[in-house]
DNA sequence: ACTCTTCGGCGTCATTTTGT
DNA sequence: ACAAAATGACGCCGAAGAGT
């Protein structure tokens, strides 16, 4: 049984429905784009509203839009079928507009059932180079939010969920900056002192500060926190450049912290910072290559999640987009029927 | 109550894209 | 050219809803 089978019940990827409007945008009108992004968007996304189609829109000939002029044959929720010639010829900025944007083949939606059939004999190396990679979801909505304004950026950096505290003055450069699972913050200044924030209080008032007494020359290949643990006695742990760990005690009002050297093993999952010179023995090594495994992961677990938040904005920057278009269709379809009207009585 | 289905999210791996 | 970041694909899990 094929994968994507199990995978795919119900779901569309994002691949699947972009390059579909990719292939729909190359070759028709705004408004054929329109239509087949909301054919697209009705078959794919339950749970939006099921609106019935006000008109289908299709090209009559190949060359259309490539010189001659484009036929489009609409099709309207009646039933009846309009010849349109050049009605509809602005050149809507493409919701999936992108300079790399290459052409590509691919099953059209109406194939999806032959697809998934196909699907099993195609493997996944073959698809992917059928399928073209596009650039980043970032990248895609920034260019779009220079085409239309209304569209949002999506921004470089969270500011407000990932930023520093306002509570937090600033120390001495260059301090690593670490925010607890509790979400307190540790600063580490460059001479060891290490400051606790609580960014619940009122900054000042939370802050505490320590001082690393053991702590030599700072080592060059020491790294940042990458993992805060809850040990079973209930305290919190925090890894600190030069393997050293801030360790604060599950107590009430008043938590304790101390800098301690791990002599135990590390729990799982913790990434602990080591200076590369440092190295000897080949356990040595391999407990390097684990700390840097745990790292790219750790990176990547986040890095997931963010491109994930991403897609989702850009899903809706595409929803809204043919939210916009279906309007605009409607619109131009009233039109073409007022004009239509026009002809008729003027020929009789 | 139980089963089944659907959906959304997560972690990981492989690969591509991007920045230097 | 290289490393880092971004992303698609996949498998897994839990929640929610529908059907029995």
């Amino acid at each position: 049984m094929s994968k994507c089978v199990k995978k795919y019940h119900g779901k569309i990827t994002v691949r699947q429905m972009t390059m579909e409007m990719v292939e729909s945008q190359q070759d028709g009108s705004a408004a054929e784009s329109a239509a087949e992004s909301d054919a697209v968007r009705m078959q794919n996304l339950p749970g939006q509203s099921q609106i019935p189609p006000i008109a289908q829109v299709s090209v009559a000939g190949s060359s259309a839009g490539r010189g001659s002029p484009a036929v489009t044959l609409v099709q309207l929720a009646s039933g009846q079928t309009v010849h349109v010639q050049g009605v509809i010829q602005a050149t809507q900025p493409s919701v999936i507009q992108s300079p790399q944007m290459q052409a590509v083949q691919v099953a059209p939606a109406a194939d999806a059932d032959e697809s998934a059939e196909s699907e099993g004999v195609i493997d996944s190396q073959k698809r992917r180079e059928i399928l073209s990679r596009r650039p980043s979801y970032r990248k895609i909505l920034n260019e779009l939010s220079s085409d239309a304004p209304g569209v949002p950026k999506i921004e470089e950096e969270k500011s407000e969920e990932e930023g520093a505290p306002s509570g937090i003055p600033a120390m001495g450069v260059p301090t690593s900056l670490y925010q607890t699972s509790t979400g307190q913050y540790i600063a580490i200044a460059q001479g060891g002192a290490i400051q606790i924030s609580n960014p619940a209080s009122d900054g000042v008032q939370g802050l505490q500060t320590l001082t690393m007494t053991n702590s030599g020359a700072p080592q060059p290949g020491a790294t940042i926190v990458q993992y805060a643990a809850q040990t079973p006695d209930g305290t919190q742990q925090f890894f600190v450049p030069g393997s050293q760990v801030v360790v604060q005690a599950a107590t009430g009002d008043m938590p304790a912290y101390q800098i301690r050297t791990p002599t135990t093993a590390l729990p799982q999952g913790v990434v602990m910072a080591a200076s590369p010179g440092t190295l000897h023995s080949p356990q040595q090594l391999a407990e390097e290559a684990t700390r840097k495994r745990e790292l790219r992961l750790m990176k990547n677990r986040e890095a997931a999640k963010e491109c994930r938040r991403r897609k989702k904005e850009y899903i809706k920057c595409l929803e809204s987009r043919v939210a916009v278009l279906e309007v605009q269709n409607k619109k131009l379809i009233e039109e073409l029927e007022t004009l239509k009207d026009i002809c008729s009585s003027k020929t009789d």
